[in-house]
DNA sequence: TTACACCTTATAGTATAGTATAAGGACAGC
DNA sequence: GCTGTCCTTATACTATACTATAAGGTGTAA
């Protein structure tokens, strides 16, 4: 797999992909005689994750803290547990505010239908809106 | 309230508060003799409101776009509830990217827990970790 | 009245996460 | 052998969201 190829395959430029190699993200992969990058399958699975982490709000430096390339010794469990641990902490604040907005957005929703649709918006003005 | 008031009470920098100002997410405030800003509590639900709507991933155009302070003329209710509607869409998928995240981690929190504590941890390899 | 902590504006600098461009090499089809 | 699309590297540029600094005014307490 070539990187435009990964890249598609995943939804991203392969300059990103590139991107994320020289940001210890995504390991540096094998090369083609010419020097291609040549990428496999848990590459593949790999950039997936990063992508999916991201979409749930994690920075690159929290994404590479979970995949743990960026020190040189291999993580024990302990370790790879206690930034898991962390991770998941984050991803309860954010799914508990995530659902307070919700709740908000849904308030407001509901007290516009009770209002004609082309006059100004009474709502606007209350709840801090 | 002046301004480091406000911030203090919500919990940024009085500078992101005027940056806030100059972004059009607040309103301009009502002014002291001397200049100063003046904030009333309404300006302290707004800021209170745009601090959640950080914290579940939406961008300060987002933002921008759901308090309807981009547009001169008053916003009707169909506008809102329009705006409203995409944005409780994007929560949605939002939640459901965070919800199998966190069954990632918890399956990797797991298979660490299965293991010695110093050793490599030998889950990193599998699931495109 | 003189510190000191706050306020004002304007401007500049930072971090994050890319995206674009340039200059050149590789390869497949015509 | 040429054309076009890919690949390589290096460097520069962008947008977002602040954050810091400078230069000066305000308000209070000793």
């Amino acid at each position: 797999m070539k990187v435009s190829e990964l890249a598609k395959a995943v939804g991203v430029n392969p300059q990103t992909v590139r991107y994320y190699e020289r940001e210890e993200l995504l390991a540096e992969p094998m090369r083609s005689a010419s020097g291609y990058r040549e990428y496999d399958h848990d590459a593949l699975e790999r950039l997936r994750f990063i992508c999916q982490a991201k979409e749930v709000g994690f920075t690159l430096r929290e994404i590479r803290e979970l995949i743990g390339l960026d020190s040189d010794e291999p993580k024990s469990c302990g370790c790879v547990q206690k930034v898991v641990e962390e991770k998941l902490f984050d991803l309860e604040v954010k799914l508990k505010a995530m659902r307070q907005m919700k709740k908000l957005l849904h308030r407001l929703h509901e007290r516009c239908v009770d209002s004609p649709s082309s006059a100004p918006c009474p709502v606007l003005k209350h709840m801090g809106l």
